[in-house]
DNA sequence: ACTACGAGACTTTTT
DNA sequence: GTCTCGTAGT
């Protein structure tokens, strides 16, 4: 039997790939080829007849991952990969609790909410029970409850020592009883749900126990305590665990992820086969040296050293700015040169520690005329007129869903006011019911009773409307009937959310012709798990910005890693949490070594955040990286940075640049001027730099915009 | 029922 | 600086 996926891969590789049924921990480094071992061994398990594909469970955190996986191993075999166990551990979990509702204790259409959802309804909640969201605020609670149930445990398990954390448990247990009674689930609560089903039900985990002989872990150390534990659960006696993960990569710890249960792996699964993938197919020399030699200074390391078979490569370059305006135009400048030189601006990425520094990168490039794509940020399906539309379709599926009814039963406007709900929720809680159901028992008395009547038989209608019609259809009726697309139609900035309110018809007929499943709870469970990246830019040739945690398992031509500065990155609050630095540390290794050929690093000496100014020290992180390593860029002669209604402070002098910062007097033009331009009109000068023929200036115009200005070719005159 | 204004947040984030 | 949220005012 010929395997030719097999050819290519190097000796470790290839020892991984075709192990024989044995639980193994795959130690697998930045770039050493980590997802093709895993799709070349489930296709190697297949080929080989070890395995059926219905014997075979995968499971990644992503569904971008996942969704890698079937598309390669779909390259390797003439398989259907669609009946498949391979997934995220949410995906999974869902698909298990869906065939087996009854025993999990759920309604056979329960809904899963994502984290604004949950947050709704433990405000809600808190509402309800009359609790002081001062002293309670939702946002800890959720991150309470969530914590709790990813350490597999219920409100009944939490230890409270102190009344303030026996109220948490308290209100936990609350809100688990909610859901309940709204027949809704949390992102956790599907692990935990399956966890417990699992444990708690023999025949069923037998049951799957000898079906799945062969379970394969994508990024190991980011699995948290009950994903573990989930794992136990469904790996029997003559399962074989084939877990692939990088200790260095780990930048999940704040979200609960356990590094431990690498090591827990071992001892538990009784692992005698660790191999490690050290040889590293995507950088050249110079950055992989930085990455780990970096990396050397955390401790308790599992040990990896990566290498590379191509050459040194260029070297590291760093660039300090006096501040981030400086900074940002630097990077804009090299893009440009980077772009000249033939590197397409899409294979170019822009990283930086936390969101809030983008802003500067973008107004620099959007003054620069440079395309770029941010990513993250706000998600299709997370949207305000998509939720709009979702808590109708729940509605349809399930009128007893609080927190769908509450969403909608006013938008659009329908004359129901806080008064009307408030008496709603009060016939609610007396009734021990769902909103529905108390609002269809008649105790509610005039006009509210009419208006909330009305909706009652609005939803029905649509109930009526949708039966059996294709699920694209069913939402276009509900997008009409609902008012929905007419509210926005009306409304003057309404455009984009018509726009977005038609695709997710779109987006429908895109999932009903992927999916087997059209009915509507699975689109709303799709929607749910899989928010979607859904932005515009794509495919285009744009640079691409984004935190280096949204960079991991990505790879570029040219990295441009800014901000290095203390107090950011690493970041400040990481440094009073325990082995924070470390893993600011690893996160920094993630980003260096998303770099194939060019690496930038750069900082600022003072930059605008929070509103006002911060003057940063360079990053410790830059101190362990070895000197020879990088080529020091020095900032050319600038002419000082002065916000308008700003006090001014001044920026201390960088060594060897004695004259950086001071006013170049020879040019007529100075920050704080007024100016006026024949196109842009009037505004005030606010950056200038260079002179003579590269003389430019910065201008924010009062109608047009910041712009850099040539003086060369622009026509300035003061005003 | 809609708007406007002030207060407070604000590391990273997938599901 | 900028966004969200909640409340008070029209």
């Amino acid at each position: 039997m010929t395997q030719p996926f097999l050819a290519g891969l190097n000796p470790e590789q290839l020892e991984a790939a075709t192990l024989p049924h044995q639980s193994a921990l795959i130690l697998a480094g930045a770039g050493s080829g980590k997802t093709r071992v895993l799709t070349t061994r489930i296709a190697h398990l297949i080929q080989t007849g070890q395995a059926s594909p219905a014997g075979i469970l995968a499971v990644t955190f992503t569904n971008k991952a996942a969704k890698e996986m079937l598309t390669r191993l779909g390259a390797m075999l003439p398989i259907n990969t669609r009946g498949m166990w391979i997934g995220t551990f949410h995906g999974l979990c869902n698909r298990l609790l869906r065939a087996h509702h009854r025993e999990a204790g759920l309604p056979a259409l329960f809904q899963i909410l994502d984290s604004a959802d949950q947050l709704g309804a433990i405000k809600r909640l808190l509402k309800a029970l009359n609790v002081d969201d001062e002293k309670y605020p939702p946002k800890q609670l959720q991150h309470f409850i969530n914590n709790t149930k990813d350490q597999g445990l219920r409100a009944k398990d939490v230890e409270a020592h102190d009344p303030y954390t026996r109220k948490q448990q308290e209100l936990f247990a609350a809100y688990d009883e909610q859901c309940q009674r709204e027949g809704v689930v949390d992102f956790a609560e599907l692990l935990l749900r399956s966890y417990e089903l699992l444990s708690r039900d023999a025949s069923l985990r037998a049951h799957y126990q000898s079906r799945f002989r062969h379970i394969l872990v994508d990024e190991f150390q980011d699995t948290n305590r009950l994903q573990y534990l989930w794992l136990k659960q469904l790996a029997g006696p003559d399962a074989a665990v084939f877990a692939v993960g990088d200790d260095d990569q780990s930048i999940y710890a704040f979200r609960g992820a356990r590094v431990g249960n690498m090591q827990d792996f071992e001892r538990d699964f009784g692992v005698d086969k660790v191999i490690k993938l050290e040889q590293n197919y995507r950088s050249h020399g110079n950055i992989l040296d930085a990455a780990n030699a970096l990396i050397a200074h955390n401790r308790g390391r599992l040990g990896k050293n990566l290498w590379t078979a191509e050459s040194t490569g260029e070297p590291i370059r760093l660039y300090e700015a006096a501040n981030d305006q400086e900074e940002a135009q630097f990077i804009v400048d090299e893009a440009k040169a980077l772009k000249r030189e033939g590197i397409e601006f899409a294979h170019i990425a822009l990283l930086y520690r936390s969101n809030a520094q983008s802003r500067v990168l973008e107004h620099a490039l959007f003054n620069a005329g440079i395309p770029y794509r941010v990513h993250g940020g706000l998600r299709f399906f997370e949207r305000q007129e998509i939720k709009h539309a979702l808590a109708y379709l729940r509605l349809i599926g399930n009128t007893d869903d609080d927190g769908a009814l509450l969403r909608v039963i006013n938008f659009p406007a329908r004359g129901i006011g806080a008064r009307s709900l408030e008496q709603l929720q009060e016939i609610a809680r007396q009734n021990q019911s769902s909103l529905w159901q108390a609002a269809k028992s008649g105790q509610l008395g005039g006009k509210a009773g009419t208006s909330i009547g009305s909706f009652l038989e609005l939803i029905r209608a649509m109930q009526d409307t949708c039966e059996g019609l294709p699920l694209p259809e069913q939402i276009e009726h509900m997008l009409a009937q609902s008012g929905l697309l007419a509210h926005y139609q009306a409304e003057k900035d309404g455009a984009d959310r018509v726009d977005n309110l038609n695709e997710l018809v779109n987006a429908a007929v895109g999932f009903v012709n992927e999916i087997e499943d059209d009915s509507l709870v699975a689109f709303l469970t799709h929607a749910a798990l899989e928010a979607g990246e859904h932005q515009a830019g794509e495919g285009s040739d744009a640079l691409q910005l984004m935190t280096v945690h949204a960079a991991k398992g990505l790879e570029f031509h040219a990295v441009f890693l800014s901000g290095l500065e203390e107090g950011l990155f690493p970041h400040d609050n990481a440094r009073n949490e325990a082995d924070g630095v470390e893993e600011e540390r690893r996160l920094m290794y993630v980003a260096i070594t998303r770099a194939r050929r060019r690496l930038y690093l750069s900082l600022a000496q003072s930059r605008m955040l929070h509103g006002q100014f911060r003057y940063g020290l360079a990053s410790r992180f830059l101190n362990e990286i070895p000197e020879n390593l990088l080529k020091r860029i020095n900032p050319a002669p600038k002419a000082y940075y002065a916000p308008e209604k700003t006090t001014w402070a001044p920026q201390p002098t960088p060594a060897g640049s004695p004259a950086a910062y001071s006013r170049d007097s020879s040019s007529p033009w100075h920050v704080g001027q007024n100016v006026a331009h024949a196109k842009f009109g009037s505004g005030v000068i606010v950056n200038c730099e260079g002179s003579g023929a590269d003389a430019r200036v910065q201008v924010k115009f009062r109608n047009a915009g910041v712009k850099w200005l040539a003086l060369e070719y622009a026509k300035l005159t003061p005003a």
